[in-house]
DNA sequence: CGGGATATTGAGTTAGTTCAACACAGGTGG
DNA sequence: CCACCTGTGTTGAACTAACTCAATATCCCG
């Protein structure tokens, strides 16, 4: 079950904070954050947070847990877009007349951090540099499409496994979560498949390839990359770079 | 060749308020704007206008002709992100450490407006209507990503051409660029190739098998849509949408 | 009237798909 | 504790969509 419990988390004592991407935010600013979150929900592994064709008036900003944001066709098939991690916002993306135009599913339970949509224009006006530092935000979730598209459009099929374990790997050791060369990944090979485009057992065939060469270890749920620079240097892997804001 | 001339259209004669998808501006940020532009820049077809692996301190926004972003692998294959409008906004997107993360190619001969980056800022702590705006165009921007993504990922050759052929033809008519269901179109089936992620010569069979169905004309650079409903049925086209302003 | 870029077509190949069977793990209830 | 069940992963075989190669046709431009 998911619940929405009001303001649980100080933001001064938001755990993002000591993420190094996060630049420091002053005291006023702060403040106005802290007005603007409406409160924090918490969801369970599997829980839709929002839902393609549905409106929802809120932003949210991952605290902590996995997600995923995806895409469906009417017949089933499903192209999920990125993989979601702690300090990712979501919603500002997609809507047209209020309806989203993707889906998000959680892969673990998550806390988030939630904001009215309506009030985004009070940080515009009012805080310039939050509504700056949103811009950069934006503009590092599309280099991630632009490379993602590259991947899907133009990769063969090792190259974009490749791809997408490296990514997901250097993304979740930026957040904290991987442990030396291992990571705790709560997604299955379906999950892998409709990143890449590919079918399930062709992506079953592929991670096989890439184990074989003793580059990659997928066991119980954890990813483990055996030799990172054979990896990049077998997918073409490029990556998007961190989040950075050239000004102020 | 290229050039820049500065300051020829001023702003409050600026081709693109025509388009509806631009709301009224005020005076002040009218003034903002010609103040803000610090020139005009043509190019002929064929030119590059940003260049992945290279900086450039510019901000663009499309005045006249068309262009396309595009990444590319160290042996050469391409894909193509997206095609480029008039009223579209190019340099926001991508850049790490100011290099840019893609490239823009001009199709035709072009006209754009030219903003220096770093009064970038300046736009955000003073104008934040106009700081609003670019977060929505960007947010469509994102929007045509993920469509793309999906497109690319799980759509059929034919599904793809059938995708990619509408949505230039919308948003060329959006532009006020088509005549009738007639689009006089600067590419080549090399193009549309690099686009959808296909071979040149699967991309010809493809687009052929949709002539013969009498669904689409493809002829010296003129595309024709015969039947656009039958073109979004085949294709299974959703489209993003416009860009939309929910606020303020 | 060339000549280069673009488009078209056929033939053979291959990367990736679908189908189907099976293996394995964890979780539940008897 | 076992029997079962469901979700996940694995494997082989047959198939097909898309690719590559190569030859030819067409268009546009000077």
């Amino acid at each position: 079950m998911s619940a929405a419990v009001p303001r649980q988390t100080p933001c001064r004592k938001c755990p993002l904070k000591t993420l190094e991407i996060f630049r420091a935010v002053s005291p006023t600013e702060l403040n106005f954050i802290e007005e603007f979150k409406s409160g924090e929900f918490v969801t369970d592994p599997g829980a839709t947070i929002l839902m393609e064709g549905t409106s929802n008036p809120h932003l949210y900003t991952v605290l902590s847990g996995w997600a995923f944001r995806y895409k469906t066709l009417e017949d089933g098939r499903r192209q999920i877009l990125n993989f979601v991690f702690p300090g990712d916002f979501l919603g500002l993306q997609n809507s047209t007349f209020n309806e989203m135009q993707h889906s998000v599913e959680a892969l673990s339970q998550m806390v988030l951090c939630v904001f009215p949509r309506d009030k985004l224009w009070d940080l515009y006006s009012k805080h310039p540099a939050l509504a700056y530092d949103l811009t950069c935000l934006a503009s590092r979730s599309e280099r991630l499409l632009d490379e993602q598209l590259l991947t899907i459009g133009r990769r063969t099929a090792i190259e974009k496994m490749g791809c997408v374990l490296l990514d997901i790997f250097i993304r979740a050791r930026h957040a904290g979560l991987a442990t030396g060369s291992k990571l705790k990944l709560p997604i299955t090979q379906q999950h892998l498949a409709d990143a890449l485009g590919l079918s399930l057992v062709h992506t079953n065939k592929t991670l096989n390839k890439l184990m074989a060469q003793r580059v990659v270890r997928w066991k119980s749920s954890t990813l483990e990359i055996l030799d990172e620079p054979k990896l990049a240097q077998i997918s073409g892997y490029e990556g998007a770079g961190p989040i950075l804001r050239p000004l102020i």
